[in-house]
DNA sequence: CCTAATAAATGAATGGCATTCATTTTGTGG
DNA sequence: CCACAAAATGAATGCCATTCATTTATTAGG
């Protein structure tokens, strides 16, 4: 081994002793990367890099970048907690559960397009959330054929809302344009704190007025 | 195809007498590639080409393919029908809205990322429909503080409903998995009809408990 | 124990993409 | 009339995902 000082001592072709890659470590490392430089950052290279690797071993472990990326997407939504479901009355399992989603995918916007659209075949994270979701509403009543459109329309919203977590300070700056626009500029100014207590608002706002109105549709 | 005649009669380099591009023209061709062939078929090549011009010469006038995202974007805006707003009673003409809303950006939805975090500033298309917005939640009485963050509220669930609508037959599919997942997997199957009526009965479903539960916040 | 098949690595392409730049030509303002 | 700006071409550039021939090691079968 580097008696060299060995700046990035190279490998010599052909299969090594030990296997350097896998699933998880590669779903690891693509989780690190993430975190550190976002989702630009994650690309095949950089991620064979950090794997001390060559780009092209990725692809005896996955299809393709989009297979990783689902790889990432089980793994982030496995974050999700969904544990009040278990104990807690309806609708404070529903807020704690809704939150929880939003804060999870608030730091992983680009997945939103991907998962919202990507069967849950072979993502029994994802699965097993539904599972806990779906007894959550089955033990407080729901009628068996109204909870899957209403998991979704709480899915759309979450998703929806996690990306305006993201979205800048002044995403309503009217600028010069403004005066031509006066009773929305004047809305707006009505704002109080950072953007994050904006966001925050707004989900509060549509949360409870799903739940409300969730609830009023269940009851009628 | 057709006969050889003047394959593809070759401009020499230089200005041309008359201008081939401009802002609205690069949109145009931007939205008619984006019809045919989807927002993967908008590359900067395939939009000069339609334009039967250089690629290069698309930067003399647009900044990035980023600006062009933008131009679009305002574009499509425009196709929102927020009309009800100025005759119909408060819950219909969010009800009429929010429809178009989630309609036109079913077929963008690869903008939502875009939009959901992209300043107003300059796109007058979506500061007309803001304001128009504002003046019927005002018309109908609400508090001018509450007025935003519903509005972001019911525009996450509409983005978030949009992707919906493109999600394929299969997404709660849970394969070879399904048993160990019994109620959701139960749940799924009283699903009727196509994925597209699923998406709109969800929408029904998340539109009408939110109009219902923001009433119910405004009245108490 | 040998051997054939398979798995897992390297490194060198490939082709597509957005973008930049030198160059050429033309329109325009002083 | 002339200098400069504007708008085109075409040839790079660099990044990206992906493929393929090649090499080496493990493993399964006789």
């Amino acid at each position: 081994m580097g008696s060299v000082g060995a700046p990035v001592s190279r490998r010599r072709a052909g299969r090594p002793p030990r296997g350097l890659l896998s699933r998880d470590l590669i779903t690891d490392a693509a989780l690190a990367l993430i975190a550190s430089q976002g989702y630009e950052g994650l690309t095949m290279s950089a991620l064979a890099q950090r794997l001390r690797v060559a780009p092209s071993a990725l692809y005896n472990h996955a299809e393709s970048k989009q297979e990783v990326l689902r790889w990432v997407e089980d793994e982030v939504m496995a974050k999700v907690d969904f544990s009040a479901f278990a104990a807690a009355p309806w609708d404070e399992a529903v807020r704690s559960w809704a939150w929880s989603y939003r804060g999870v995918f608030a730091a992983h916007a680009p997945l939103i397009s991907v998962i919202a659209i990507l069967p849950v075949t072979g993502a029994p994270e994802t699965l097993a959330m539904y599972e806990a979701v779906t007894k959550g509403f089955l033990d407080a009543g729901w009628p068996a054929d109204r909870i899957i459109p209403a998991i979704v329309a709480l899915e759309s919203f979450i998703f929806g809302s996690a990306f305006d977590v993201a979205a800048p300070e002044d995403i309503f700056e009217s600028g010069s344009l403004g005066p031509d626009y006066p009773l929305f500029t004047a809305a707006v100014r009505l704002r109080g704190g950072s953007q994050a207590d904006s966001a925050d608002a707004a989900f509060t706002v549509g949360l409870e007025a799903l739940i409300t109105g969730l609830k009023a549709q269940v009851a009628g």
